[in-house]
RNA sequence: AACCCCAUGGUGUAAUGGUAGCACAAAUGAUUUUGGUUCAUUUAGUCGAGGUUCGAAUCCUUGUGGGGUUG
């Protein structure tokens, strides 16, 4: 079979690459370039958005001709900045706490991408990724799972990519574990064995993306109390602790963004419990879940699964009931669905509260 | 003006003559393909000056800075 894959010049990519080769596929090797020099300033890091991307993608080249794959770049810059980053800017200045990679797979590895590399000539009956998240038959058609290893499960991150693409996708590291790759890497003697694993999203401050002048405020209880003073509310998200620089007898968490009052709202862990949420712009990759069934969900991408009741759900949208509570649900984040390891879909949060 | 109370890391507090401890904050690291969370480590203090004592955050004198009562 012809395959594109997806590579970052990171381990999980790389391996992804050499096992298509092994099973006898006829693999080319794709790359997004996103990164444009002058515009922003970057950072040190490691990210997916930064001047590092030269490196990734000279890794990336050595591993395609190590494998002895074409290799192809392609120049994603421009949509990147209005899909990603626009959304970026106008989440955050809302008061909201977005989610760039969940949007960069939905429109742009999975879509731009794919696109770019069929207009070039490039032909591909699957496009393959390197994350740890599986397609597997369902009666209703390919559906997407999470990937074999609870820790490392990146079904999060894919939950919106258009149920119609699940068919032409391969994910060959569904079935592994994080250290079952990196042997695997060493076996096919890569030279990306030891690269580190973190992938932040921007190497830099994520602020500076935002083209924000700063903005002093208050920092509020819930009562209304003058606490402290923040810079600009899109400094902070719902649920964060360290930053505030406030001193109490318990620690603080922000528990709301009031971007009309410039304020940010904190207070103890307890109060950033919900028992209800409500999410809209769904995206679902199963046949719509019925009122009053249980689900497992994911506010956000680390942490386990919760139980929910789904007590309504449609093309607009979807409300859920939490019994045991969640933390701190972000307005902006995803709520992912699941049965069992399946992702029934998402949306995201627009409102979280605690009594019915 | 007189009298009383108080003064301990950046903040809030323990330690009634015997190793200055805790919480929060901050910094660093680990974890993590969002934001965050969590975990670990570190930084940092007895208001100044004298005195008593083997030994003072603690007792005495005084200065300084807060708070209160009286007129």
């Amino acid at each position: 079979m012809k395959i594109a894959i997806g590579l970052s010049g990171g381990v999980d990519s790389s391996v992804a690459a050499a096992l298509l080769l092994e099973a006898g596929h006829e693999v080319t090797g794709v790359t997004m370039k996103i990164w444009r020099d002058g515009l922003y300033r970057g950072g040190d890091r490691d990210g997916c958005f930064g001047p590092g991307e030269t490196d990734d993608i000279r890794r990336a080249e050595a591993l395609c001709r190590q494998l002895g794959i074409a290799y192809r770049v392609f120049d994603c810059a421009d949509p990147y900045e209005s899909v990603v980053l626009d959304y970026f800017r106008r989440e955050y200045l809302a008061g909201r706490t977005p989610n760039p990679c969940i949007r960069c797979n939905a429109f742009m590895k999975f879509g731009v991408l794919t696109e770019l590399a069929r207009q070039s000539g490039l032909e591909f009956d699957r496009l393959a990724t390197g994350h740890y998240a599986r397609i597997r038959p369902a009666a209703d058609g390919p559906a997407l799972y999470a990937g074999s290893d609870p820790v490392r499960d990146q079904s999060y991150f894919l939950h919106r990519l258009p149920r119609a693409r699940l068919a032409h996708l391969l994910f060959p590291l569904g079935e592994y574990a994080k250290p079952e790759v990196r042997r695997l890497a060493a076996r096919f003697g890569l030279a990306v064995k030891d690269q580190p694993d973190s992938q932040d999203f921007y190497s830099g401050d994520y602020t500076e993306l935002l083209h924000a002048a700063d903005r002093p405020g208050d920092i509020v209880d819930a009562a209304g109390r003058v606490l402290g003073r923040h810079n600009g509310f899109w400094h902070y998200t719902v649920g964060q602790r360290k930053g505030l620089g406030i001193a109490s007898p318990q620690p603080l968490y922000v528990i709301e963004l009031n971007s009309c009052r410039n304020e940010v709202v904190v207070g103890a862990a307890s109060d950033t419990l919900r028992r209800y949420l409500r999410a809209g712009d769904p995206n679902w990759l199963a046949p719509l879940p019925v009122a009053g069934t249980m689900v497992s969900a994911k506010v956000r991408s680390a942490g386990k699964p919760l139980p929910a009741r789904v007590l309504e759900a449609s093309e607009a949208g979807f409300r859920l009931e939490f019994p045991d509570g969640v933390n701190a649900p972000a307005r902006g984040q995803s709520a992912v669905l699941y049965d069992g390891g399946r992702v029934l879909g998402g949306g995201v949060i627009e409102e979280a509260w605690l009594n019915g």
